[in-house]
DNA sequence: GCCTCCGTGTTGGTATGCCAACGGACTTTC
DNA sequence: GAAAGTCCGTTGGCATACCAACACGGAGGC
C-alpha cells in the first residue's frame, strides 16, 4: 500500500509531477524501519521531518524515573517531528518509535527552507504548508488547554460545546468522539463524564443521544 | 519607548538596515489603537500577524453564554494572532484587544510567504524565525498539556520535574516560577500545591527552598 | 435463537482537591 | 521603627472526581 504524497498535509495543493521531481530537489530519502525501532531518539535534536508512507510511528514520553507513556500515534499521510526540526537545537523530549514495520520519507528541514539554486515556485507551497500545519496543531493545542483548564467536569463540557456551537454556529450539533474519546480529551473519567451529562440533561441544560447533542440557549442567571 | 524589532523573536538574526528595508517590501504598516479597542475580532479570519511595539495587548476569550476569561497577556515584542494567520481562513477563536494604548506592526502573511519580485534573501530568515516561533509555542503548549494530564498534584509536580532534570541534565534546578505561577501553569490551588510540596518533602521525595528544588534520585519499588 | 463484545448509563464508597482563612517571614515605604 | 504588602505554608470543612462494579441495549457471529 502506497501513499498518495498530495493527500498529505504537507504536499497537499501540489501536483504528483511536481511532487515527484521536488522529492529529488529536497534530497528526500525513503527510510524503512521495523517495528520497535526507533526513528528519532530521546534528547537530540533533528533536522529530519518525518512523514509516514506505511505503517504506524508512536510517540512516547518517558520520565526520569522510567515510567513510559504513549502521547500519541501517526499514521500514513502523517507529520512526525517537525515541531522539533523547525526549532535548531531543541532536543526531542519523547521517542519517536516504529509501532509496526514502516517506511517513511525523511526530509532535512533546511532542505525545505533554504531556496535553491533554480528558484523553485513550489517551495513556497510547500513552506506554507508546513507553517499551517504547525498553526493547525498550534490551536488544536490551545482549545485543549482550554477546555482542560476549568475544574469541574460541568465547566469542561459546557467549555467544550461552547466551542462546538461556535463552530457550527449552531446550538445542534454532532461530535466525532465517543464517551471514551470525549473523556480522554477532556481529561476526566468516561463513567464520571457519563454521569454529568446525565445531570445536565436532567436539569435541562442540554439534550442528547449518542452523539448528538442540543445545547439549551437559556438566558443567564 | 521604542522596541528594537532586531529583538523580537520574528526578526532576530536580522540586521537593523535589513529589517527597515524589509518594512517596505512587506507593506508593514504601524497602527494605533485606544485602550479597549479590538485589535482583531472574534469570529473573522485575519491574514495579518501582529508586533506589538509598545502598550499590551490582551487574548481573551467568551464563551456563548457570554463569560469572558483573558488567555493571554503580550507586551513589547510580542507576536500576535500568527496562528491563525497563517491558517487560510481560519476564524478567530478569541478577540484580540488593547489592554493599553497601544502600537502596532501588522504584516500580511501573504507578504510573508509570497516570494517577492526582487529575490530577498531577508524572507529566508523570516519565514525561518516565523516557523521557529510557532514550533517553540507548539513544543510549550504540548509540555503543558502532559503535565496537567496527570490528576493528582504529586503527579503534576512530578511530571514538570521530570521536565526539569532532563532540560538540565541535573537533580537540582531553579524553577522560574512563584508558586503561584506554578500552581496556575499546572491548573491546581496555590496552597493545595504547597500543601502538596510539603508532603512530597517529608516523604523524602524533594527538597526545596524558594524556587530552588533538589529531586532525590529514587531507587523505583 | 443464542452468545459475545462493545458502548453507554448508573451507583456507592473512597480519595483528593478546592476553598477560605490564618499566621509567619520578609520587603518596601514613609 | 511601624505599617502595609507580598509570598509561602498550614489547617479543616466541604465539594467533587475517581474508581470499581454492575445493568442495559444494540451489533455482529454462529
Amino acid at each position: 500500500m502506497q501513499i498518495n504524497l498530495a493527500n498529505t498535509r504537507l504536499f497537499r495543493g501540489m501536483e504528483p509531477s511536481d511532487i515527484e521531481e521536488m522529492l529529488g530537489c529536497l534530497r528526500a530519502k525513503e527510510h524503512a524501519f521495523q517495528k520497535g525501532k526507533i526513528i528519532f531518539p530521546e534528547g537530540v535534536a533533528t533536522e529530519q521531518i518525518g512523514v509516514v508512507l506505511s505503517g504506524r510511528v508512536i510517540i512516547e514520553m518517558g520520565d526520569v524515573w522510567g515510567n513510559n507513556s504513549v502521547l500519541s500515534s501517526i499514521g500514513p499521510g502523517g507529520v512526525f517531528a517537525e515541531a522539533y526540526a523547525c526549532v535548531p537545537g531543541e532536543p526531542l523530549m519523547v521517542n519517536v518509535t516504529a509501532a509496526e514495520d514502516t517506511r517513511a520519507l525523511l526530509l532535512n528541514i533546511r532542505r525545505v527552507l533554504e531556496p535553491c539554486a533554480n528558484v523553485c515556485p513550489r517551495h513556497v507551497r510547500l513552506v506554507r504548508n508546513l507553517l499551517t500545519l504547525c498553526s493547525e496543531k498550534n490551536l488544536q493545542l490551545s482549545r485543549r488547554v482550554l477546555h482542560t483548564g476549568p475544574k469541574s467536569i460541568r465547566k469542561r463540557l459546557l467549555s467544550y460545546f461552547s466551542e462546538c456551537i461556535k463552530r457550527t454556529g449552531s446550538y445542534s450539533f454532532d461530535i466525532p468522539y465517543n464517551r471514551q474519546q470525549l473523556a480522554d480529551y477532556l481529561s476526566v473519567e468516561r463513567s464520571a463524564l457519563s454521569n454529568e451529562l446525565s445531570l445536565m440533561q436532567r436539569d435541562g441544560l442540554i439534550r442528547y443521544e449518542k452523539n448528538h447533542f442540543d445545547v439549551m440557549e437559556q438566558i443567564d442567571g
